[in-house]
Formats: structure tokens, sequence, C-alpha cells
DNA sequence: ATAGGGTTAG
């Protein structure tokens, strides 16, 4: 403004150039008011001028002015086009970028450059369900713009949040670069693509090539160990990072936070919690909803009320995880009052998950009717998660009809589920109804559904050790069952009878109890014990929920062997120590 | 004058 007055008085703010300048000042301090008046004044407006105006007022969040101004222009030239596109994808509004995109591309005359097409991928990104086509990526290619770090890094983040994982990691390989914004992307589409081994060497190839990292690769990795479960691979990345005299930043604070309680151990998650400077709702919710997995219902809620207690406001995720905390605890009272209060507490209006959340714990805690009057109240049409919550709660306690009614529904809405089968035909063998369950085996034979193969895995140092049913391929294998063959008599004595459940695969009884006591999860755990020092912790991952048989034989173990023992199963943690689970058996 | 990567749940 000062300058302004100053040319006034100079009688110079007649000419032209001086003119466009003091606009860009203006725009740059975000006065926009002025900046416009003198452009609609001027005689002979300059395009740069113009850019500068509509990249602005997408900086303060007001498209409609940006855009405004932009269809304001007579003739607009790249630098415009780039910058109302590009301000389109700030704000979000990524259907309208792409549409501004194709009108350049088909009407303008106006060939896009590289800061059109970065932001043009940007927008597909966002999209989310919009891939780069084979069009843009094709004319990406022709243009020789096929190198540009931009580009690829683009082209990498946009497949990858478009979920082709396979086509960004093929142009990441092409492109050859060094980038390590390109690296962070591919990092980043590995470790959200649930591969996490890719991620990490990733990682190691960016750093023999003598790339530095940053905060931004290490919140990615952190998830990726995360994903993995891999408990020694998160410590050594974090200690790297110390290494490196990095502080922590607050997303890569939070995905240390996460990725330690998602790798079993929630001490060095609180731990790493605590040391972040400026905690964010995202710490916070990251920090109950760990405990909350760990079954630690009480200190989540202790958590949450320090937060509270901070000033700080929970959003929805943090109330999902609070209710999931009541949940793995058990705690129903509680998660009414939380779930009947949120709106008039906290201003968020219970959405579908938290509905999803309460209809699972009063299902849970056998209060069908309760739930089933939910369903039937919730402004929402009851999903897949809602039947799932009641097929769940049908099985706990022995429901044949809300069981079957929950599975009809849910097959219908996830027909490729093989587990929705397994667990009717569990309710059906529960309840006698061998028919049933011949009925089951035979729709999934026909319908070619298969049983999803149960897994478990165990990390050692930086080593994965993958388990299958019955499998004895493991190097150790002999000794494995050796362990579990020793541990058969004192399992015995401690009270524990196989339980024989009724599995979907065609064998003879006698073959049932053979595989039941070489269950994958009883493979790692026999491996945990020879494979570690006496007193360790044994860290288990499986890819489904684990067993009844498996959860009543580790809690024995746990006692026999004075081991702890962690098993993170699809939904939750197990802690099995002193021949108790955390989880009351309740889960 | 206009362009790029990351965090929490289910």
């Amino acid at each position: 403004m000062e300058v302004h007055a100053h040319l006034i008085i100079l009688g110079l703010h007649q000419d032209a150039r001086l003119r466009n300048l003091v606009v860009n000042v203006y725009s740059k301090c975000r006065c926009f008011g002025y900046a416009r008046k003198l452009l609609d004044e001027s005689p002979e407006p300059d395009l740069i001028s113009w850019s500068a105006l509509i990249s602005g007022y997408a900086k303060v969040g007001t498209l409609k002015d940006s855009v405004s101004v932009f269809n304001g222009i007579a003739k607009a030239d790249i630098v415009s086009w780039n910058a109302v596109i590009a301000g389109c994808v700030l704000l979000e509004s990524h259907d309208c970028a792409l549409e501004l995109f194709r009108e350049m591309n088909k009407e303008s005359g106006v060939s896009p450059n590289t800061f059109t097409l970065s932001s043009a991928l940007k927008a597909c990104a966002g999209a989310g369900n919009r891939e780069p086509g084979r069009q843009l990526h094709a004319y990406l290619i022709r243009s020789g713009f096929e190198y540009n770090n931009y580009i690829v890094n683009g082209l990498v983040d946009a497949y990858g949040k478009c979920g082709q994982s396979e086509d960004a990691s093929r142009v990441f390989k092409e492109s050859q670069t060094s980038d390590l914004l390109a690296f962070t992307s591919m990092i980043t589409v590995y470790s959200q693509d649930g591969q996490g081994e890719e991620a990490l060497k990733l990682y190691l190839e960016m750093q023999s090539q003598g790339i530095k990292p940053d905060a931004f690769v290490y919140s990615s990795l952190f998830n990726a160990c995360a994903s993995l479960s891999a408990y020694e691979q998160a410590k050594q990345v974090h200690v790297q990072v110390l290494k490196l005299g990095f502080i922590i930043d607050i997303f890569a604070g939070n995905s240390l936070v996460n990725s330690y309680a998602k790798c079993g151990s929630i001490d060095d998650a609180e731990r790493a919690f605590r040391e972040i400077p400026e905690r964010s709702i995202v710490s916070w919710s990251a920090m109950i909803g760990g405990m909350a997995q760990h079954g630690h219902g009480r200190l989540a809620l202790q958590m949450f009320n320090e937060m509270l207690k901070e000033g700080v406001a929970p959003n929805h995720i943090t109330l999902v995880s609070v209710l999931c905390a009541c949940n793995h605890a058990g705690l129903v009272t509680d998660a009414k009052r939380y779930f009947s209060s949120m709106e008039e507490l906290f201003s968020v209006q219970p959405m579908e998950e938290h509905y999803a959340c309460m209809i699972d714990i009063l299902g849970r805690a056998g209060k069908l009717d309760e739930a089933m009057e939910l369903v039937n109240t919730m402004p929402y049409e009851a999903n897949a998660a809602v039947w799932g919550a009641l097929l769940g709660a049908a099985r706990i306690h022995k429901n044949v009809d809300l069981g079957s009614k929950a599975a009809e529904m849910l097959i219908n809405l996830e027909p490729e589920k093989s587990g929705t089968h397994i667990l009717l035909a569990n309710i059906y063998a529960s309840a006698g109804m061998w028919d049933g369950v011949a009925k089951i085996r035979k729709v999934m034979k026909d319908s070619n559904v298969k049983k999803e193969p149960g897994m478990s895995w165990m990390e050692i140092k930086d080593k994965v050790h993958t388990f299958i049913v019955g499998d004895r391929s493991h190097p150790r294998g002999k000794e494995i069952y050796a362990k579990l063959e020793e541990l058969s008599e004192p399992l015995r004595k401690a009270g524990y009878v196989p339980m024989v459940e009724t599995d979907l695969h065609d064998v003879e009884e006698r073959e049932k109890a053979k595989l039941l006591y070489h269950h994958s999860e009883k493979l790692a755990v026999a491996f945990g014990l020879i494979a570690t020092p006496p007193g360790a912790p044994i860290r288990v991952k499986k890819n489904l929920r684990i067993c009844l048989d498996c959860h009543t034989a580790i809690k024995l173990v746990s006692k026999i062997a004075s081991r702890e023992i962690i098993v993170r199963d699809i939904n939750r943690f197990h802690h099995f120590r002193d021949g108790l689970c955390s989880c009351g058996d309740y889960w």
C-alpha cells in the first residue's frame, strides 16, 4: 500500500509496467481488493498480474474469485491456465481442475507444459478414482515430458492413489530417477498398498544411491513397518532417524506412534507419543486407537480425558477409537454415554462408522434386540460393517436366525469374501445343524469361494518367518514340531482338550485334530519359543481372526513356558501372560 | 507469475 501511495505522489501510477508491479505486490500481500481495482482500472493489464491474482485468491481459499478472475481474461496464456488449474487442485476441486484441463486442450489453442501436467496429475491423484489414463500418459511420452522429475513423481503418485501400484512401479523403474520426491512417492505407494517389504527395499536402494531421506520418507516407512507388524524394523528405522539428528516432525512422530502400537509394543508407542512436542489430534487418536486395539479400554479412556483436559477437540476418528476402546474392553455403559452425547459435547455427528461400532458393542454384549433397534432407527442403510458386526454377535451368542439373516445380507454385499460362509457354518455347527453346514460347503464349492488360508508371521531380527497350517518346510521345522510334541503333555495336564471346530475342508476327524494342533499360530509360537532367548516376549501376527482352540492353547503355553506372547490377529492384539489373555476371552 | 512426496478408524 505504501508503494502505491508513493507512486501516486510521484505521479507514476499511470505507468503500465509499474502499475502491474504494484498489482503483483498487492496479490502477494493478499490485498486482493486493491489488486483487482487497479487491474480493472488499468488500460493495459498484463497477464502476469492476472495470474498472480488468480493464484493469490486460490491460496486464501476463495476458488470462486480465482475462477472469475480467470474467466474475465480475454485471451488466457499458459501461465493463467496453469494458475487456475493449480488453484482448483489446491482447493481440492479435482473434477473442476480436470474439466478446465480438458477445455484448455480442446478449445484454447494453448498447449500444456510441465506445470499444467503436474497439476493435472495431482488432480487425478486427488480424485482417486480417475487414473492418469492412457491418453494423458501417452501425451506425456509423446511430448518428451516423461522423464521430468515433477511428471515422474506425479505419475507415480496418481497411479498409486488410484490403486494401480504396478503401473506406479513401472513408471518409477523406467524413469531411473534419483529424485528424493519420486522415491518418497514410490515408497508411499508400496507402504499404502501393503507391500511393506518393497517399501523397505526401496529405502535401502535410495540410501545406496546417496539420496538423503527426510521426514516425509520416514512417515511412510514407519507405516510400512506398521503394515508388516515388524517391530525390530520399526525400531531400527527409529534409531536411524535419531542418529541422523532429526527432530521428528509431527507426521513422522504420529506415524511412529501408530507403528509401535501396530507392531505390538504399546509401551514404545506411548514413549514415542510423549516425545512429540506439539501433539495434534492425530497423535492423540493414534495413541487412543492403539490402546483400544491392545484391549486397554480404561487406559484409552483415561488418555481421552487427558486430551480433553489439554483442550484438544476430538474428531470423528478419535470418537471411533474411543468407542472401539469401549468395545474391546466390554464397557457398554461408557460406550452408550459417549455415543449419545458426542454431538452435544464435541459437535461430531454420529456417522455410519460410529453406528456400526455401537451396534458391534451391543451385539457382543448380547444385547441383540437393542442392536437391531439401532439398525432399524439409524439414518443409514445397514452396510457390510453393520451386518458383519451382527453376524459376529450371532456367532458369539449362538443365534441362528440373526446369523443367517446377517450372512445373507453380507453375501449379497461382498460375495467374494469367504469369511462370511465360514462364520455361518460355525453358527450352524454350534447349533448342531449339520445339514446347514453341508449346504454351505456345497454353495462354496459351486460358487468357487475358497477359504482364505490362515497364515502367521514371526519376526526375528530383520527376517520374517511365515507359517501355514501343517507346513514342514521351515528350515527349523523338525525342532518346531518337536517343541509342539514336548508341549502336548503339560498342555493336557493343564486341561487342554483339542476343540475340533467344524472345518470346511474335506478331511477325516483324526486328521482334523492333527491339523488343529499344527495351526499356523501354534507353529509360530513354537518357533518363537526355540528361536528367542528365555523370557523374551514372542510377537506373532495372523492374517485371520485367531481360532478358539489356539487361543486356549496359547493362554496355557504362556504359563507353562513363562513367556509373554503377543498375537496380533485381524482385529486386535491378544497379550497372553500367565495363563490369561488381555482380551478377557471376549473378541 | 504458474508445479511434486507424509499422519489417526472401519
